[in-house]
DNA sequence: TACCTATGAATGAACG
DNA sequence: CGTTCATTCATAGGTA
């Protein structure tokens, strides 16, 4: 009886984009460019040294904490995240003892590149998926893992209806309410929504962090 | 029955975080106290400053690196893909520089008081919430709390799954006594381990590199 | 500290 | 196309 289960998937990079705390540095381009000694020379810019060490440590206090937490997703996405499991292992013959439970079919999930390639094309898009092109998608896609046509129009259906609801929502919610706050615009809890690329975000931010050395490699694209 | 392993979210990376220790600085606390003026007034440790720079500026391009492999790894395995669960970017956590953190952020709960008008509601309502009165619901809760109109919406639907599935596992076994399991159908728990070494080289470097700085930020309190 | 339960949230699929 | 259902994920809180 060996059941698998596809725990992992994580979602914990919303606190990375809070920790990044972005500091600015106190010296300009061209003087970090001689980083071998650019605080010594300068006459009363000593202490400058000083912020920057500080500045530096905490600097890597968020990278720290930030690779520990990239390190935790990896942890729990490696598990089963590699590719599609559409067609692959789970044996579940849909047959439950006395119930009638069928029609359990194990719902496709889209991976990173499915999932790419879908946005792009949504974005592209104007509000119609079209036979034609579900088609076309559907192949390109395929090379990345099975399934059929019907996810690819299922997945733009509520896509589109997604979308529009939370603009909807948001709409609404942004009716002001005179009595109330003035601009809270704190109304987080329980608004995620704007669901993007959470990787472009921590991308973003990486490279907003790293300007000390490293310069951009992943931000292509 | 129980396979071998638990899948405990965090044990696993437990030993990742114990690398992650911080690392000493040569200097001691008391020093660092001071961090005002701390290399400058002392005749021949200036030098030190540099050296530290330096160290710190190497520690940071290490960490922007590591940073950016694990983002590409999260990038491929799974990212917005898989569980398309990695949307969760709340707002700030409006962090006091006094250290306090607001906590409540992440999952809404309702209070007392808004369960039982939901409940309340719930129970007149055929089973359709209808977005309009969905609004109406939100409203009246709002005297209570803050809170979006996702969350009545989510609350409305996972009450009726829930309560039609107990419904339906009561029936079921009701009917029939069967040898399997009743209780729940979670008696999953695979936990196929695989790919952890790139996590694992990932994880030495991070130790290797020390935490120099950083303590505690996001595990929270 | 580790497991379990309850439940909010996300999302593929289906219904009208 | 908009709305609803069903399933699963992830987390807060309780318990041993």
């Amino acid at each position: 009886m060996s059941q698998e289960k596809k725990y992992t998937r994580s979602s914990e990079i919303s606190e990375l984009k809070t920790e990044m705390v972005i500091m600015e540095w106190d010296q300009p381009q061209n003087q970090r460019e001689k980083n071998g000694n650019l605080n010594v020379n300068n006459g009363g810019v000593m202490v400058m040294a000083d912020e920057q060490l500080e500045t530096l440590r905490k600097q890597i206090a968020v990278y720290a904490s930030l690779c520990e937490q990239l390190v935790q997703m990896h942890n729990n996405l490696t598990l089963t995240a590699t590719g599609g499991r559409l067609g692959n292992l789970y044996s579940d013959p849909l047959m439950t003892p006395g119930g009638h439970k069928i029609s359990s079919r194990q719902r496709w999930t889209p991976t990173a590149v499915q999932l790419r390639i879908l946005e792009r094309i949504f974005d592209e898009v104007t509000g119609t998926p079209s036979k034609q092109k579900i088609r076309e998608i559907t192949s390109e896609l395929s090379q990345h893992g099975q399934f059929s046509e019907t996810n690819v129009y299922n997945w733009f259906q509520n896509r589109r209806a997604r979308s529009k609801r939370k603009q909807a929502v948001a709409a609404e919610s942004e009716v002001e309410t005179e009595v109330e706050s003035p601009n809270t615009k704190q109304d987080n809890l329980a608004v995620p929504q704007v669901k993007q690329d959470v990787c472009f975000e921590i991308s973003s931010q990486l490279h907003l962090l790293g300007g000390t050395y490293k310069q951009q490699a992943w931000q292509g694209e």
